[in-house]
DNA sequence: TTGTAGGCGTTATCAA
DNA sequence: TTGATAACGCCTACAA
């Protein structure tokens, strides 16, 4: 009759399916959620109307208003997607998350709070939320969220109202590194920290810049090393990658050798591998010249980076917690907090401190 | 009056404030999403009332029903997220879809379809979907959607109707390696493959298992080399990180002099740094006993594979044609497919064919 | 500039 | 086992 088929015209709905098959609408709805009372036959003469008019079962849009829910948790990252799955540490926090969150028919959002732009976050369809470290930046965010009633949990974020806390022995494992090597005999020592925020400043952490900063995770990893040494001096980097390290190794490392740092401790694997990578072409050798610990124990491809000291953390378990906590607060159950902590895996990047500072190379 | 002040009863609604602020929905409506002309005066009492409830916005799954729209893109993956993201192509090519995706107000919903069971992806609420290679598992999932009208990308993925390609010369590429090696002087060439699907087969690829193979790229790079080296053989692994070409490494180059590849085409350049390892363990020096090429051209942090010969791609270009193609659907318009090329890039892991094969070591 | 009305497509509740 | 009814919370013509 009519020349126009290539408009399908609307989308099938299930009322129209409905009529189709000679049954109510609230009967064709239980014949595909599976949920109830359906006779054989009647289903069968839904799904074949269905079939007919290629409809393709409720609308998600639809069905997620009227039950109040969507499936969806959102997972919220400071950073572009590069830079924060650039470090194995998040891809296994999210990997355990996804895990958890999956078997209970959840997906995953990804949102990237990575500006002061209105944020996506608050206008996601997300049942929950989980928050990867999550700075003051947020927290206008977070005050909506809260109001919603959404469900919040953060791993290794600054302990806030309201939002379930996935914790980690940060200040702990730290000063256990740090005594590590004060053990060895070291006294002239060095870190180099993750981003402080706000901004990507690169270089000397004074305690100006240190009192402004707002990623949690850093302040407490470089707090636990204060612990040991009050004074050891903090170099920032832009994030949690090997160039960044290598950036920082050589800042620190390319000195007179009487002022050099005989340790360094980096606040992650990766910028760990940098520092080797600078001691490397520098000449220095490790733990001879210098020793460098990591943070995190991920498997790192470097086979500089094979054997290094680090404190191992659980972080595919910390990714499962914050789904199971997530899962159970969805179902109203209450939720408890959870502490994790590192285990010390001595590798062979760190050493006594050399006899001879001066004069040798 | 009431001692329950635990209860915040039902969440505030938008016909809630407006009826506090005395005023209708439609105009509390307007408020908010600053569409529309409201006087100053209005809104402010829209604002007050809204603060005053605790009211946090328009509803997203309300919104999202009622617009048809959830701005929610789904990027589908088949693979855990770890081993998706273990490989920093596939970030690269999601850092390029996030960043064109997210500048036109979408999220990206992170959809591993890793097995058999009733996909979430039918029934999620995605106004979009982006396919990351997609095989013949799909395909029943990738009907429903058809059938509702969401625009569907596939970046490398089998040609399919009604699903928009972004392509790679993934041939030719492979092609262009093969040949190199060829002049070179190479005859004795063996391939490491990625994952051939389904299943996650290591080992050796004979006819039969090639032929029931379903993952297209490992298929298309393989039949570039072939059109060089008919008979070259290949070695099939789990999927693209450092150990499986490790694994392959060894396998291939553990062997008898006179038998021994003179050269390996890995099919990522994870693959080949693992290859690259196993060389290193076995004594082999690269590329004087055996030359190792890669494909993808991302930058690693191995420095054994710093300089390593391969093809590099386009990737975030790709994850950006894929969003600005999204885009484009979502307003109706029509999108090209597109075809990128990789572009050669020689390295030192390639070199010519040792001359005495027997007995050299 | 504001209000009224209707519906987006489902599903929960209850009665038949 | 099935059907009628009523939301879920919002937005957008259109009328006032």
């Amino acid at each position: 009759m009519n020349d126009a088929a290539v408009d399908p015209g609307p989308r099938p709905t299930l009322a129209g399916v409905a009529k189709l098959a000679g049954v109510s609408a609230s009967t064709a709805s239980l014949a595909f959620s599976g949920t109830g009372p359906v006779s054989d036959a009647t289903r069968e003469r839904v799904l074949a109307a269905a079939a007919e008019l290629g409809y393709a079962g409720p609308d998600p849009r639809a069905r997620s208003l009227r039950r109040g829910r969507s499936g969806i948790v959102g997972a919220v990252l400071e950073e572009t997607l590069s830079n924060a799955f650039r470090d194995p540490i998040n891809v296994a926090m999210l990997d355990g998350l996804s895990e958890v969150a999956g078997d209970a028919d959840n997906s995953l959002l990804l949102l990237t709070e990575t500006g002061p732009e209105r944020s996506r976050l608050v206008d996601a369809p997300v049942d929950a939320v989980v928050l990867f470290g999550c700075s003051v930046r947020l927290d206008d965010s977070i005050d909506m969220l809260r109001r919603r009633g959404i469900p919040m949990v953060a791993i290794e974020g600054k302990p806030t109202d309201g939002v379930l806390d996935i914790a980690q022995d940060n200040v702990e494992a730290s000063h256990a590194l740090a005594r590590h090597l004060h053990d060895l005999g070291h006294r002239r020592v060095a870190v180099v920290t993750l981003e402080l925020g706000p901004g990507r400043h690169i270089g000397p952490i004074d305690d100006a810049r240190l009192a402004s900063g707002t990623t949690f995770v850093t302040i407490e990893r470089l707090r636990g090393v204060r612990e040991v040494y009050p004074d050891a001096p903090a170099w920032g980097t832009a994030g949690s990658w090997v160039d960044q390290g290598r950036r920082a190794g050589r800042a620190l490392l390319d000195v007179a050798p009487e002022v050099r740092p005989t340790a360094i401790i980096a606040q992650s694997d990766l910028l760990a591998a940098g520092v080797l990578a600078a001691a490397d072409e520098l000449g220095l050798s490790v733990p001879g010249d210098v020793s460098v610990v990591g943070f995190d124990g991920v498997r790192l491809d470097d086979p500089r980076a094979a054997h290094l000291t680090t404190m191992v953390q659980p972080a595919v378990d910390k990714g499962r917690a914050a789904g199971h906590a997530i899962v159970q607060l969805l179902a109203g159950e209450p939720a408890e907090p959870r502490l994790f902590t590192s285990r010390f895996r001595a590798g062979d990047t760190s050493g006594p401190v050399p006899t001879a500072t001066v004069g040798a190379r």
